[in-house]
DNA sequence: ATTAAAATGTGGGACTTGCAACATTCCCGT
DNA sequence: ACGGGAATGTTGCAAGTCCCACATTTTAAT
């Protein structure tokens, strides 16, 4: 403590090094701790998380600044963040029709995190087998539940393990269904715009009986690099608005049961 | 917004584990916003979380909560609580003998979660494998660094997975060094108390050219349960004080250097 | 050395939060 | 239905924080 305010003061970078530090060893640090500590007014300190929160690497709050959470994408426009509200209403949707017993696999994205938190909220259990860090604490907290985790090369950006060893691990469980995120759906299919990710929704998709995939209606017609399923080999799509009518038509001819909460 | 607010209300049990489940996926949350998410006035948000901070299960800091560092997850008692600034100090000196370079395995446990982030601050970067989720998190933020996580059955009280999964997969793995933390070091060596650990402390070691237990003082004399490695398999000890002088002449006998910060 | 630009400090008014005392509502057993 | 206790809401005030405009200091280039 005392060391920080003997020692010469710190230059702007070295100051904001030393904030985001912080924020890797305590999840939430404090304007006036920091001004203190660094020996500068709240005001420069206010000034620092401001530019540092624009960049992304951090959170702003009321009073200081949180670390930003695992999984969240690093450049979340507004338009994704702001659908946080369909997302919930689409998980819900799909967790509620989820019959205790079943074993599931779920992967990794912001809509499977919603869908995780939706089905722990039910009291579902069984087992469930996942590449996502976030979905595995939410079901882990669930009394009864059992969660599996893949191995692999983990991915600060998206909390979740990718990589052959997670394929190769994923192709020895056989489950009854799948719950998969995807960026786009379109008449190609369910596409995918992570590298890495498409291999696994894959080898998901071919481990399960029934594929559901959760989609939020912002990104219908939306066509990625990857494709992760056509549209025969989704079984149902769970998202919050109709699709346009082409992809409607497409969806109904390959036999993909649509659901959308009231 | 509108889907909470008309939902109805929920009682205080529900809202705490909505309040823990939302700390899961951000690591800090807001008075106001979770009230208003809730439907319940500020005043009502702030009770629980007093009450959840003092059940120990968040951190309150002005305007909202956080949750708790990560590997501080399961009841630790006030003694273990009380230990952190030795077993950050024992970790720090440990991390810093570290070349970068060196492929590492590393388990669970709050001692090993504080080697993970002193060695995250010296900038290392190499290869590290490990079945502890905060381990990878915190060393997977570190540009250049490569995180493989295990498989496993996901345990929620350790946040960590376990398993014959998990062993399986290790011992594929040949590395440099591995650092392990363990719950008592007696004449009999390292011993572990949680069940399921100690077949995977047990494979870390056999696959490491170096083996490293990082364990503090308060451990020394205890014995558990079951046997992680005998006094001769330990290759170097780092601690907080010198160990007893039996203790201390086993361990010179089995050729185990000790490591001690100034 | 001079000067301009960037970085930081200062002060005041508006806003947010915390806290405590008190009022109200909800819940549960009789 | 009734009563009592727990849970929640309301209010007012103290304290902390934000933000803005402007003053001062530092930095770097000429």
């Amino acid at each position: 403590m005392t060391e920080s305010s003997l020692n010469r003061r710190m230059n702007k970078r070295e100051r904001r090094d030393q904030i985001l530090l912080e924020l890797r060893l305590a999840p939430h640090v404090r304007v006036a701790d920091l001004a203190e500590r660094l020996g500068v007014t709240t005001e420069t300190i206010r000034r620092d998380i401001d530019e540092l929160g624009q960049a992304g690497l951090l959170d702003r709050s009321f009073g200081g600044a949180s670390a930003r959470a695992p999984g969240t994408y690093r450049g979340l426009d507004e338009r994704s963040r702001q659908r946080t509200d369909e997302r919930r209403r689409l998980a819900a949707h799909a967790a509620a029709q989820i019959g205790t017993g079943t074993s599931l696999m779920i992967d990794a994205g912001s809509t499977t995190v919603a869908f995780a938190r939706a089905l722990a909220a039910t009291g579902w259990c069984a087992t469930a087998v996942t590449n996502s860090i976030p979905v595995a604490t939410i079901l882990g907290s669930v009394a009864g539940a059992k969660v599996i985790l893949a191995p692999g090369e983990y991915r600060n950006s998206e909390a979740a393990v990718i990589g052959t060893e997670t394929c190769e691990f994923l192709s020895r469980f056989n489950v009854e269904a799948c719950y998969l995120g995807a960026a786009g759906l379109s008449q190609t299919g369910a596409t995918e715009i992570v590298d890495g990710f498409a291999p696994i929704k894959r080898t998901m998709r071919a481990q399960s009986q029934s594929v559901n995939f959760l989609i939020d209606s912002s990104k219908f017609g939306q066509t990625h690099l990857l494709t992760v399923a056509a549209p025969s080999e989704v079984s149902r799509l769970f998202t919050d608005a109709p699709p346009h009518k082409d992809l409607a038509a497409v969806l109904r001819g390959a036999g993909t049961e649509i659901f959308i909460p009231d």
